[in-house]
DNA sequence: TCCGGCAATAATGCATGCATTATTTGGCTC
DNA sequence: GAGCCAAATAATGCATGCATTATTGCCGGA
């Protein structure tokens, strides 16, 4: 936001325009503005290629030789797959998380969990997604394991669009609520088994949701600045699998 | 190996210094030399610094404002960590795997096993951990997902130093071979959940035995061009958890 | 009118050079 | 002789410029 006038710090720089991809102002497909982005943030072009470097290898962007950078397009496929590590992940996280977390920890959980059941009753979405986000990210954080936290935090990025972009049917919202009952009684009884296999189910269905909403396009990776004219395809993703 | 004269591409590049360090030619806490690879690459220190960028992206240096890039050094914990996530992502490719797999796939992994155990019998610990490795990659393959199957390698090149450095008694070499005919088993009769369990502790164990061996260091990360002088410091390592 | 080829323009990738910062070396004080 | 400070040296980070490649616009022929 501040465009500040100061040189930004280099992992800065990397955040900042991950948050720009993240958040949709560089739009899935469109080419990254080089120039625009150099006079943007006042800096030269060699450490925005490095930063650009750093996002491809992060899964953000595309680089073709010659072609520049491109923002990437996730496919259905892509989102099944991310959503499929991201639950074991996740899992993996709910297993370590009850083995570990203290009871400050847990009535955190708890005390989000309920003010979530509050915005799920008074459908009020966006509060509801902020919570539903927090509680995610304490029980990785209670897994006490920095790998798994980077690690669920980038595969997390690669998809948050798809998270807040696709629509919420209410018979899902309810779904997803009692899912999130079964977590939070997973993690009170501390059990590792039940809570890791909720969560699993609990990304899965998750990623059918987003899959139904037609968020991702199926392939046709054609070049474009305008992505509009790729995405909201949803006519064919319904045939495949 | 094959220092050619013509200029070489960055995704090579990326690769080459990234087998240099998974390959200890860059030991791990040392000063990553640039100048000496711009020689040694003929080229210059901006691709050279992208390429930096990339592997401390991938978590294999680490770079500190005008301090140049090291070769990462890995902690016990770092260790435990990843072995942990790496057994959770292979315990996944295993479900998908049973559910996925052609039958010529389950055979050539059926092959490799039988032919492993033949090394394991000679005593041949080379030509086992080749196997041992194709067999992991073969079940990760199977599973039918490049992104499990590219964060698998990413996970698998940061420790792929402890695996083969790592001594391997003889006790728990014939542990891990029946943990292997415990996988090859529940491949055959396609179980997922009995696959995705054995897969997670044969990692587990694999971790204790690397952990066991001294191979991380504990703390310490103090500066040294000679690195030798941080790591063999098993004392102690014992101590604590 | 439409298509293919060619020139003009813009972009990409990289080498180089400079300003800044860390590191080493030498000398000084205690 | 040991510790500490300052100058010299080396490195790091970045801006700039150039060679190369892609892209666009234009023209002629079918």
């Amino acid at each position: 936001m501040g465009n500040a006038s100061a040189s930004i710090s280099h992992d800065e720089l990397v955040a900042q325009i991950r948050t720009m991809i993240v958040d949709g102002v560089l739009p899935p497909g469109s080419k990254i503005p080089e120039r625009e982005l150099c006079e943007r943030f006042k800096i030269s072009r060699t450490p925005l290629r490095e930063v650009l470097k750093v996002l491809a290898a992060e899964g953000h962007v595309t680089l073709s030789q010659n072609k520049g950078a491109r923002v990437i397009l996730l496919t259905t496929r892509d989102v099944d797959e991310l959503y499929e590590v991201l639950g074991a992940l996740e899992a993996l996280a709910g297993e370590l998380a009850v083995a570990r977390m203290t009871n400050e920890e847990l009535a955190e959980i708890k005390a989000m969990h309920y003010e979530m059941a509050l915005y799920h009753q008074r459908r009020e979405l966006a509060p509801y997604y902020t919570l539903n986000r927090r509680i995610h990210e304490a029980i990785v954080k209670a897994s006490r394991s920095v790998v798994l936290q980077t690690l669920y935090e980038q595969i997390g990025a690669r998809i948050r669009r798809a998270r807040f972009v696709a629509a919420m049917p209410n018979h899902r919202w309810d779904e997803a609520m009692s899912e999130h009952e079964g977590i939070l009684n997973a993690l009170v009884r501390r059990d590792p088994v039940t809570l890791a296999a909720i969560l699993k189910m609990h990304l899965r269905n998750k990623s059918k949701q987003v899959v139904s909403a037609g968020f991702a396009v199926e392939v046709d990776q054609e070049e474009t600045d305008d992505p509009d004219s790729l995405r909201k395809k949803p006519a064919r993703s319904a045939s495949k699998t």
